[in-house]
RNA sequence: GCGCCCUUCGUCUAUCGGUUAGGACCCCAGAUUUUCAAUCUGGUAAGAGGGGUUCGACUCCCCUAGGGCGUACCA
């Protein structure tokens, strides 16, 4: 059986670290399957989703590297829900009820003061047709409920090994609103089973979900798919995550200048056996997925964590792909520059620093006390610079002022830098070249 | 309140009854760079608490404490 997965978000808002990740997990273990990755765009709720959000979705998922097989709008699928309502409807599962939001609030708080389960009553499975439509003479519009069989639902989960719910201590699930919107679940369900999905793979907040749903795939006649519901993501201080998506989204982290590849090897090993590294690319990544690596109690988001990963995506970054990215920055200054500059930045754009060093203004940093040294230097500047110029220079300086190390290496890195910490002062030396080194030498901006 | 899941170095984790409790990050030290960064090598450091079961428990059971999730006409 080939494995067919799912990613369903819905376009309300930008995708952000905690909900990619789950796509991030069922692309990962489709991919390292060989199997198929559908995007579903869950866009039932026609008040909130919007056209634009939708598109953003496709942005980072494609920026991420994260490319699926077949994409859904659910909005489409009406016609395939009504039929399962209506099917639902005559197997006697599906049961109207009138009680306001208000009526069933007061109930739950009711339940709760006499330490009961806040459980429905299924007080309107009770109504008789006269009560019923006596009710709707009042204008009072029903919400469907399915009506679970109450009995202990059973799964063997890839992600957390065998799982039970009682049903009978939940309450049965309303799957069409008053206003007549389908909820999340039966969409889901009916979906999960005409698009022949294999696998759900979704957060262990849907652990009891899973129960009723198994109930109402086994309704509309169909086996339920195996799921997977791995850990959620707590932030770095323990708390929950969502107290801060707004600043996690992965589009403010695309334009804090962060790599795809770090965001997706971050995600992708949190909270596993695996080592927060970064992987050689996201097929890498979905090689080396496995559940069984997963830890059972929620994963750890520290944002210190991506920024170290993010510089080591950096520091291994062959020439060839930093390329264009230099040439489009103006900072393309040859792979020299690029391989003593990757290892100093922790963004892409920090190059930009480097490059205005070699080709900007920079304005000299001279101590007093290093003035001798610096001077000397300036006197002792080869005419032509080349790779081997600096240990050449160097070396002269030292001869002649008898400063070493730290004490002779600083004050030229300051003074021709400005900056008392970067790149190998060898590749970075012939790059400034001769002029702009001889003054800056002598203490002016150039 | 009730239900499910979880609790190992400072942090992320391995172990699935017998191990010098392993790895990664951080930190520290050394090497290298005649400087910083980067890189390489080495090192410090752990089984929430209390009861059981067992020849033997991090590992199995129970209790307590702590954490996550659920208990919606959200997803």
């Amino acid at each position: 059986m080939t494995v067919k997965v799912r990613f369903a978000p819905s376009p309300t808002g930008r995708l952000h670290v905690g909900n990619i990740r789950t796509g991030l997990i069922n692309w990962l273990f489709a991919r390292g399957e060989g199997g198929q990755f559908v995007l579903r765009i869950d866009d039932t709720d026609r008040e909130r989703s919007t056209r634009e959000y939708e598109q953003g979705i496709e942005t980072d998922l494609t920026w991420l590297g994260m490319t699926w097989d077949e994409k859904h709008s659910q909005s489409a699928r009406f016609p395939l829900y009504r039929d399962a309502m209506e099917r639902l409807k005559s197997h006697g599962r599906l049961y109207p009820a009138y009680e306001t939001q208000d009526e069933l609030d007061r109930r739950r708080k009711v339940q709760l003061s006499r330490g009961q389960p806040p459980v429905y009553d299924r007080a309107a499975l009770k109504l008789t047709d006269a009560e019923r439509a006596a009710l709707e003479a009042e204008g009072r519009r029903p919400h469907w409920r399915f009506r679970l069989e109450g009995k202990r639902v059973k799964w063997e989960d890839l992600a957390r090994g065998h799982c039970e719910v009682d049903t009978a201590s939940m309450s049965d699930p309303v799957l069409i609103r008053e206003d007549g919107a389908f909820l999340y679940t039966l969409p889901s369900v009916v979906d999960d089973i005409d698009m022949a999905i294999t696998h759900v793979v979704r957060g262990e907040d849907h652990v009891t979900n899973t129960g009723a749903q198994i109930e109402i795939f086994e309704a509309l006649g169909a086996r339920a798919p195996q799921f997977a519901h791995t850990t959620l993501l707590v932030g770095a201080d323990g708390e929950g995550l969502s107290k801060r998506l707004g600043s996690l989204s992965i589009m403010d982290l695309r334009e804090q200048g962060y790599e795809p590849l770090a965001i997706v090897s971050h995600l992708a090993r949190i909270g596993t056996s695996d080592p927060l590294e970064p992987g050689d690319n996201i097929a890498g990544l979905a090689a080396d997925f496995a559940f069984g690596k997963m830890a059972r109690h929620p994963g750890r988001y520290d944002f210190d964590d991506l920024a170290r990963i993010n510089a080591a995506v950096l520091h291994a970054m062959p020439y060839e792909t930093a390329q264009p990215r230099l040439a489009n920055i103006g900072a393309d200054l040859g792979e020299a520059f690029w391989l003593s500059v990757r290892s100093n930045v922790a963004l892409f754009s920090g190059v930009g620093v480097w490059a205005h060093v070699v080709s900007g203004s920079v304005e000299p940093l001279i101590a007093e006390e290093d003035r001798p040294v610096v001077e000397a230097a300036a006197g002792l500047l080869p005419e032509t610079l080349d790779g081997d110029s600096w240990s050449v220079w160097t070396s002269l300086v030292k001869a002649a002022t008898g400063a070493k190390g730290r004490g002779l290496f600083m004050p030229l890195r300051r003074a021709l830098t400005g900056l008392d910490h970067g790149p190998e002062m060898a590749v970075m030396l012939p790059l400034i070249g001769r002029e702009k080194a001889v003054r800056r030498l002598a203490g002016e901006t150039a």
